[in-house]
DNA sequence: AAAGAATGTTAAAGAATGTTAAAAGGCCAG
DNA sequence: CTGGCCTTTTAACATTCTTTAACATTCTTT
């Protein structure tokens, strides 16, 4: 990984294409997305790969899918890449909210670019030593389980002993997996919802319901497993 | 390392003070050090032992040595530590400057306390790879009870035995919570409200005194356990 | 002591979730 | 192309959670 892949998000084209040109003059490879939504496909498409992103620069408000929430589901692929807003808004709320779905920092417009530049060094050499472990995390321990969410296959070992076995549809293997990356913490409905149905509706809220059922049933036989539910918000797998 | 350390380097007496305080209130463990060679002579004493910082908050403008002079100094000794810098200054040639020191972010005054934690934990969520927000203190003991807030379970255990169980919903969790974390102090009926309703109004009031009712039956088992009402502002969990 | 507000308690109503089974959709071998 | 098999969705009914309503009691103020 020679050269610093940027994902930058922002709807005005004029900003855009500038900060664009600017990065890419100071020798980043930079990929513009119009909204929140072409964002996220973009940013899955390159993930995993020897491609993948950086650092992300993203505009709060955006068509189709605000900058927050970008964040979030971007967090769920990628728990460590850096994050930096770019707001029209210096309302305090809207900062702390930014921080808490995990930003790394955030520019007020208008803001000078190269403060910006200053800025995503400062957190680019922070990152770096870490960039390895950026790699996709798809085997995840719950409970006496193994589940490697890449091949959909959810394990029971005892002293070493494979004593239960379960090939998960995609469907389940997906669902585990959102449940796994936050273990210990609430899974929110909507946002499963928006990552696995792609979009947030009561039949397949209802849907979900039923795939929850099925993964207590393949967990059922480690007691110490429980996929609790948050009333309202969504669930928890806690182990 | 639990505690999070930070050396705080900052002349005006009021300000230090106040910062310091509001630290120390959020968990964090400060030294304040009132001029740029003193905060290097006490940042030198503790380091390389298990007490060392964590991060530094640098005033800029400091008697006798100033902050950026002081970054680079530190940065000799510590080449990873996290730098914020407090600065009065809001001209962009100190900005960068500050940055070419090594600085991972800076703050203009006045600035809101608030927002200075969120970067403070964005810059540390960084640069601790182990901090895991799911190890949170969760377990309390209430009484004979047992209350562990993270699985919603509460058990009564009577030499060692478990003679009573209840699995609390996500509502009475959050409530006995912030109860327990309150223990024999009064949890403010407003405080509660906004954190776990969102908003203080009329009718979330209500529900919560339903609640309130449904704890005490939990633990009515327990005589030496209540509930009490301070009429008007709140309740106390005493035992 | 009386009035008004705050709290205590129970029950009912409505919404969310749990669970099972049947229907619908997709894929592949024959 | 077509029947069987697996996955996913929809339907139906059961259960649980939260809020609201209603009425009782207690507290504070006057």
């Amino acid at each position: 990984m020679s050269v610093t892949k940027i994902l930058l998000v922002e709807d005005d084209p004029n900003l855009g294409q500038i900060l664009r040109e600017y990065l890419d003059l100071k020798g980043y490879t930079t990929d513009l997305a119009r909204d929140g939504e072409q964002a996220f496909r973009v940013f899955q498409q390159n993930q995993g790969e020897d491609s993948s992103f950086d650092l992300c620069l993203l505009d709060v408000m955006l068509p189709k899918k605000d900058g927050f929430s970008l964040a979030k589901e971007i967090r769920m692929v990628n728990k460590n890449i850096p994050i930096i807003f770019l707001t029209a808004k210096s309302m305090k709320e809207d900062t702390l909210e930014g921080f808490r779905a995990g930003a790394d920092d955030y520019m007020t417009k208008p803001f000078s670019m190269e403060e910006l530049l200053m800025r995503m060094k400062a957190i680019l050499r922070r990152s770096q030593p870490t960039a390895d472990a950026t790699k996709e995390n798809t085997r995840f321990q719950i409970g006496d389980f193994t589940f490697d969410a890449s091949q959909q296959l959810l394990q029971r070992l005892e002293n070493g002993q494979v004593t239960e076995q379960h090939k998960l549809t995609s469907k389940e293997a997906e669902l585990l997996k959102l449940l796994s990356i936050n273990k210990n913490q609430t899974l929110e409905r909507s946002l499963a919802l928006k990552m696995i149905w792609q979009n947030d509706t009561y039949f397949n809220a209802r849907s979900m319901d039923v795939y929850i059922t099925k993964l207590r049933k393949y967990l059922k036989s480690d007691p110490s497993i429980e996929i609790i539910n948050v009333h309202g918000t969504g669930f928890r797998l806690m182990c």
